[in-house]
RNA sequence: CGCGGGGUGGAGCAGCCUGGUAGCUCGUUGGGCUCAUAACCCAAAGGUCGUCAGUUCAAAUCUGGCCCCCGCAACCA
């Protein structure tokens, strides 16, 4: 089966924040997910290249956009990296592939008379360089300047979206799953029947920067026509479109479920299955993260302190999956310690040892009586991972360490001295426990998944349910102990 | 009446759609174990589920009013 998802295409005119490596990990859980379970799988990661806000941010640092965005995509990747990312893909929209896919698109629809040419009526603010709706400034001033707006009249192409909105509302009402989770999906319908939909303006005047019209050079394709073609770009030519999941914030929901399939349906392509809004990571005060409120924190800085794989557990453990969670460092701690480190890691660290300091490293399943069936759990979390909330998943395998480290207690295998079978039977179900469930950890944590799987003798693969005869070795210590805020030396 | 989310033991959350003994993690207290990363296991204490009213045999759950917090509309997923 195949399996593809994205993420929405990042805006280089800045450094990563905490949201954009949220994202990633979501997505790439999935991905991982779906690898594990034998599915080929494409995910795609980009960035949006072509706005006119690049220009500008460019122009005031001084330097070419072209440089701006190079030195940005580069931090983006960087970030990636170091989240263990697992993208087959990294689309930027400047590249030639990319302008290809948005013309070809265009020209469909000009022709099918869904792009038309005309004049443009709009209250615009001068020092936002942007107009506003008669919603959004009902007296006609400027709701951030409070000055007055100029009432601005522009020629440029249009997209005919409101002739679809009839057909979105339907589809998406009809369409469940279409737009998870329900919170978003009620949003965006309610939205939708809020009022009727203006056509979309895509064109903005030709400056030097953006994918030019077909045909019309003066004018260039405004950056949202362009940068929701990315996925297609990249997943048509490897066969994988229409895809499975586009990951993405709310903030970007009504282009992502709206504008959108309008402009595939008008084309004549298949819609994605689905749009999966995650939610936001909030800044301890509860509040949203923003640079004026200085809030914020630096991704990289994070991932200095912490482990990795502590970093993606609590990001996608503790924000709940669609909904908002705050992000704090000391609760980051404090499950890396006790959930990550108490439960799990120890977990592996007593069973391991206990076996090799008594009867070396082969543990043998050889006439072993197998205490677990995990086909119900693989079941659970399957439809879990199929509701998209991975928060669950990790709770579900959590339960199951606290399964296995009860076993272990009832056991005792330390004090099983004479009965050779007995033990080998006791130390052999915790560690095909461990097997599975570090296995299905993998997609989650994935570098944790390797080093637990490596200790047990095996390498992380699809997964599988089977007992096997292990050859065990002494474990790294996953999740060392931190103390928490010592000014000592940071973690390595 | 702009739109949307939320208010549940000390903290953070689940449960609400499809009413019926209020659940999880952390923290606290007591006990057990000593294989293990001063880790693990068991048990206990602790909540009239924001508030007022309604529907019902029965409401955290459904309906309506009110109070409070937050998000979007304005750099930022």
């Amino acid at each position: 089966m195949k399996f593809s998802i994205t993420c929405a295409i990042d805006y280089p005119n800045g450094t990563p924040h905490l949201g954009h490596a949220y994202e990633k990990v979501v997505a790439d859980c999935y991905a991982r997910w779906n690898r594990l379970l034998g599915n080929e799988v494409f995910f795609l990661v980009g960035s949006d290249e072509n706005g006119q806000n690049l220009v500008k941010t460019a122009d005031a640092a001084g330097m070419t956009t072209q440089a701006l965005v190079d030195q940005n995509v580069l931090k983006f990747k960087e970030l990636f990296t170091r989240l263990n990312i697992s993208n087959d893909d990294f689309i930027r929209t400047t590249e030639a592939r990319h302008t290809e896919a948005t013309h070809a698109i265009w020209k469909k629809l000009e022709a099918k008379d869904d792009i038309y040419f005309d004049k443009y009526q709009g209250w615009y603010c001068t020092n936002c360089e942007a107009y506003y709706t008669e919603l959004q400034a009902p007296d006609h001033k400027c709701p951030e300047h409070h000055k007055p707006l100029d009432q601005v009249e522009e020629e440029g192409f249009f997209l005919r979206t409101s002739k679809y909105q009839k057909w979105i509302t339907e589809y998406i009402r009809a369409n469940q799953s279409f737009v998870v989770h329900d919170l978003s999906r009620n949003e965006i319908l309610s939205r939708l029947e809020a009022e009727p939909m203006r056509d979309l303006s895509i064109t903005r005047p030709n400056k030097g920067w953006g994918i030019p019209v077909p045909g019309k050079p003066e004018y260039v394709i405004y950056t949202w026509f362009d940068a929701l073609i990315n996925y297609y770009t990249a997943s048509e030519p490897k066969g994988f479109w229409p895809n499975d999941t586009h990951v993405i914030g709310r903030d970007i929901l009504w282009f992502h479920s709206v504008i959108w399939p309008i402009m595939l349906h008008a084309s004549d392509l298949p819609l994605p299955k689905q749009v999966y809004v995650h939610g936001m990571v909030l800044a301890a005060d509860g509040k949203k993260m923003s640079k004026s409120l200085g809030n914020g924190l630096d991704p990289i800085d994070v991932l200095n302190q912490v482990p990795v794989d502590s970093f993606r557990y609590y990001i996608l453990r503790a924000i709940p999956a669609g909904a908002n969670g705050a992000f704090v460092m000391e609760d980051l701690l404090k499950r890396h310690q006790s959930e990550l480190g108490n439960d799990y890691g120890n977990l592996l660290m007593r069973v391991v040892k206990l076996w090799i300091k008594r009867s070396g490293p082969g543990l043998s399943s050889e006439g072993i009586k197998v205490a677990f069936d995990f086909n119900p759990l693989k079941k659970e979390i399957i439809e879990l991972m199929e509701k998209r909330e991975h928060h669950r998943a990790l709770d579900r395998i959590w339960q199951e360490v606290n399964v296995l480290n009860s076993y272990v207690n009832d056991q005792k295998p330390w004090s099983i001295k004479e009965d050779e079978q007995k033990f080998r039977e006791v130390i052999f179900n915790s560690t095909y426990g461990i097997d599975v469930l570090s296995q299905m950890l993998g997609a989650f944590l994935p570098e944790t998944g390797a080093k637990a799987l490596a200790s047990l003798g095996r390498t992380p693969g699809v997964l599988n349910l089977d007992a096997r005869t292990y050859q065990l070795s002494e474990p790294p210590q996953l999740f060392p102990r931190m103390e928490p805020k010592t000014d000592a030396e940071p973690a390595k």
